[in-house]
RNA sequence: GGGGGUGUAGCUCAGUUGGUUAGAGCGUCGGCCUGUCACGCCGAAGGUCGCGGGUUCGAGUCCCGUCACUCCCGCCA
């Protein structure tokens, strides 16, 4: 029995003409001549052009197997005629005439091409998703994922970061997303629940002195999918440091990320450490998101004061009413845009919920549009100070309760940008957020709850909690923003029981609840804990950012539908009755639709 | 849970105000072809037009319902 191949599909090269080379991989693309056949044989690592004619017996042989058969060829290696070089393969120089051919595997007819670049619809590419990994594109983000993550690794290590496994069958978490459980034969009735994120192992890491702490960690959260969000399962580059500030972890992972996206990035720029610093209030006013897209230069500005009591009625009355804001989002050169992109404007604003889109024209020949008719020119001239445009320019105007004016208009910034093509190309554009508010009001119930996560140090720490409005204090907790892109959040936590007692009661949990729902955490904060904190950026989203992929799916290597089904495995699936009863569980199934 | 989009050959899609036998490209199968590399040329097979109901002399096309996929909202500390 020889040995499979002694080169690989991408190996060959004009030095080799004339060796006996053997190569074993998939049949790409055959081109039949009829009396001369070209075979592309592929593997993981190239395409080589094998070439056979009519004279050698196995010719009929070769000519039959299908597409995506097996093959193994053994043949002699030579240079290809100067007209006959293929100068976009790597492979292009040589060529292999075949002499000796196995066939390991025939191929049937194929439901979906490797070869070829069309387009197949999500789920059949889900359930021959093995097929669907051959293609060269599909290949390559998983290589790139896989180096990716290497990558993470080595400069984590090299960070002085120790990688550790936590558990994956757990207890349920009391607070966040929907856990996925997993029933516990031992214990009838008791369930282990994914973790969500192994938050509180690794602040246990800290309590046990390991300093600092990473993994690339699956997380598990029974929630709906999106093209940007999996769908059950995906991976965190997790990770916490001990008798750190804020600072201390951002120097420490900015270099990793600035690290990972200048080199896998091909070429695009890449924010250098330090990142850019924004708070939450100044994001969502500036920005009109917590995740500002630097990338639009764009920037929001408040105008209520100038519709104040103004002319424009619907404005002014809805700033006396309900306290409603207005915001300003410029529009460059807006003022050469026709009457009707302004309309088509104004619909998709009606189409996100919103009552409209006002703007106004500064035209070479003074202000324009249904808002400046009824406005009184001083404060038109305010506000277009205060949007910093000039003639020629327009801004739109959105007007809301504080909250809702600035997420719309965060959105008609990120739309008007688009529209005018102002969002900068080929570049990664990072930020922090950070001073997110600890609490917020709930507007159903009245009562104050965490706005984020509990477990952050709220700034100002005991004093703050004991002093301050508490929608007024902010917690210590941080995202870290690309291209508008959440890659993660993080914080410093909070390790004072005392603290944490004082902020859950703010919350309004008795300190018995506390105790009964956290007291692991708790009870370990009491013989000695660090100061700590950390984060955990997403591999996926950064994968996807890098390989400049929108949808998930094409960067994880066996990912489930928007159903979280796993179309290739058959999961989830029913278990029959045995095993039911031994794990002591009565199923009560809705009823089916009829 | 809610909203939008899509659904026609194995795949990608076209299909006119509702009209006679529903088309093209890729793929498959057969024939021809000795320098292609998305090989070329000739031919063939392949369709309950997602499913069910309705309107109509007549439905791929219009209406109602339903299912599937997809995108979004909710949800995702």
């Amino acid at each position: 029995m020889h040995a499979y191949r002694t080169h690989t599909c991408g190996q060959l090269r004009e030095e080799h003409a004339g060796i006996t080379a053997r190569l074993s991989g998939w049949v790409h693309r055959k081109r039949d001549h009829g009396n001369l056949l070209f075979v592309d044989v592929r593997d993981h690592f190239g395409l080589t052009q094998c070439v056979i004619d009519v004279s050698s017996p196995l010719f009929s042989q070769l000519e039959k197997a299908r597409p995506e058969s097996v093959i193994t060829v053994t043949g002699t290696v030579v240079r290809r005629s100067a007209e006959t070089i293929n100068p976009r393969l790597s492979t292009g120089a040589i060529e292999v005439q075949v002499n000796q051919l196995e066939i390991q595997s025939i191929a049937d007819v194929l439901p979906m091409q490797v070869a070829g670049d069309q387009d197949y619809p999500e789920d059949m590419r889900l359930k021959y998703r093995f097929l669907d990994l051959r293609r060269e594109d599909v290949h390559a983000h998983m290589m790139l994922r896989s180096q990716v993550i290497a990558y993470l690794r080595r400069a984590m290590m090299d960070q002085g970061f120790t990688e550790f496994q936590t558990p994956i069958l757990t207890a349920s978490s009391p607070e966040g997303a929907r856990d996925y459980l997993v029933p516990a034969r031992l214990h009838p009735g008791k369930f282990y629940a994914l973790p969500q994120a192994p938050q509180q192992f690794k602040q246990l890491l800290m309590v046990a002195g390991f300093d600092r702490y990473f993994q690339i960690a699956p997380c598990f959260r029974d929630e709906a999918g999106r093209a940007d969000r999996s769908p059950g399962e995906f991976y965190q580059l997790d990770f916490e440091m001990s008798f750190v500030t804020r600072d201390d972890v951002f120097s420490a992972i900015e270099p990793v990320l600035e690290g990972v996206f200048k080199e896998f990035g091909k070429g695009r720029a890449v924010t250098p450490a330090p990142f850019p610093r924004i708070t939450y209030e100044e994001a969502m006013l500036k920005y009109g998101s917590d995740k500002p897209d630097l990338r639009n230069p764009l920037l929001i500005t408040d105008v209520t004061e100038a519709f104040r009591d103004s002319g424009f009625g619907i404005f002014a009355k809805a700033i006396a009413g309900k306290g409603a804001v207005v915001r300003a989002i410029p529009a460059p050169r807006g003022a050469t845009q026709p009457r009707s992109w302004f309309d088509k404007l104004n619909e998709w604003a009606r189409e996100e919920g919103a009552g409209g889109l006002g703007y106004i024209q500064f035209a070479a020949d003074g202000p324009k549009g249904p808002i400046a008719k009824n406005l009184e020119p001083e404060r038109i001239a305010a506000i277009r100070a205060a949007a910093g445009v000039k003639d020629g320019d327009a801004v739109f105007f959105t007007c809301d309760k504080r909250d809702a004016a600035a997420k719309f208009a965060g959105k008609v910034r990120t739309r008007v940008g688009q529209e005018l093509d102002l969002i900068e190309k080929d570049v990664f554009k990072f930020c922090w957020t950070v001073d997110f508010p600890m609490y917020e009001l709930n507007e159903e119930t009245g009562q104050i709850d965490f706005s984020h996560n509990p477990f952050s140090m709220p700034r100002g720490g005991m004093e703050a909690l004991e002093t301050m409005d508490p929608l007024e204090i902010k917690a210590d907790q941080y995202d870290i923003v690309c291209n508008g892109v959440e890659l993660s959040s993080g914080a410093i936590r909070n390790h004072r029981p005392d603290i944490m007692i004082k902020a859950f009661g703010i919350a309004g949990y008795a300190p018995e609840v506390v105790e009964e729902k956290f007291g692991g955490m708790l009870n370990a904060f009491r013989y000695g804990a660090p100061p700590h904190g950390g984060s955990a950026p997403g591999v996926d989203r950064i994968v996807m950012l890098l390989a400049d992929q929108p949808n998930i799916r094409e960067i994880i290597l066996f990912p489930m539908n928007q159903q979280a089904q796993d179309l290739l495995m058959g999961a989830p699936a029913e278990v029959d009755a045995a095993r039911l009863r031994e794990l002591h569980l009565k199923l009560d199934l809705p009823k089916a639709k009829s």
